[in-house]
DNA sequence: AACCGATAGTTGCATATACAATTAAGTTGA
DNA sequence: TCAACTTAATTGTATATGCAACTATCGGTT
């Protein structure tokens, strides 16, 4: 295997490489939920912070990495925009490194006005990539989200 | 299903948007090839701009961008900070508003000595994902790159 | 109480990404 | 020929992303 020629080497990486095709396909489907979500003025990646703070009620930013495979510093970027927005806001904490974060009412609303045009997106890329394919992503984030916690 | 609760469908985003595990997973798949790639100071997505450029010989953006369904402008970024590498080189046109470019020969160098790099995140990737996703995904791009062309 | 290590977030910096508007250059039709 | 349209790429602006370095706070030891 290390003695193939470069050209064929380098055609290996464009036909087989996961990384190229796994981008391509999520800046495909990042933008279809995001054309489906421009009126609202939300980005797909913001709605997910929605959901997230949704389901815990008052959010730690490093649980909300944890469970999005998320670097805190990117997670901080995306709050403070979301804070400026009005859709998030802080919640006072005894301990006073952390500052959890909760969805405010317009939060809320927000994300219950998206949950219309996030089901169009999300029947659309289903049915453009197959159930095949959705059924392997769920397996393959659960064997990640395991394998991750190990490392 | 449209009178739904609401909880009940913010449950039904969380745990069923393919958009949030998609770019899950490509954030953990891209930082795994850019952990691999980070000694020779090359991220996975220029690695991906080097081999369609060494695939092409001389790349028109616009081909790259269809290749790669990425925005025009993005690329036109990219390429810009490679040629400031030194890596990409624009190459004369009769054509003055096109300016294709082509791996220079340390951008080529480079591509060679990436290979062995990728081979090792690209076989971790495939151990993690399973093999049942990598072929999901080809075949959902295939799909995609059909169905892009068509809309 | 003072120090030390661990933890929670933020900030500096660089890249990646896309939409909208713009610039430049080619093409076509009156 | 020149105006209108089209095509190729760049530029302005904003968000998303991650690594490294930093700040602030907490907890435990001495």
């Amino acid at each position: 295997m290390g003695a193939e020629p470069m050209q064929a080497m380098i055609d290996k990486v464009a036909s087989e490489c996961v990384a190229v095709r796994l981008r391509m396909l999520n800046r495909i489907v990042t933008n279809i939920y995001d054309d489906a979500l421009r009126s609202l003025d939300l980005k797909v990646s913001q709605m997910n912070i929605l959901v997230a703070a949704a389901k815990m009620g008052t959010a730690r930013h490093v649980e909300v990495c944890e469970h999005l495979h998320l670097d805190v510093s990117t997670l901080s970027r995306n709050v403070e925009r979301m804070k400026a927005r009005g859709w998030l806001e802080v919640v006072p904490d005894e301990d006073g490194r952390s500052q959890p974060f909760r969805l405010t009412p317009p939060g809320r609303k927000l994300l219950e006005k998206a949950i219309p045009a996030w089901s169009e997106a999300q029947q659309q890329v289903k049915k453009v990539l197959g159930e095949g394919f959705v059924v392997q992503l769920n397996q393959a984030m659960k064997r990640v989200s395991q394998g991750a916690a190990a490392s």
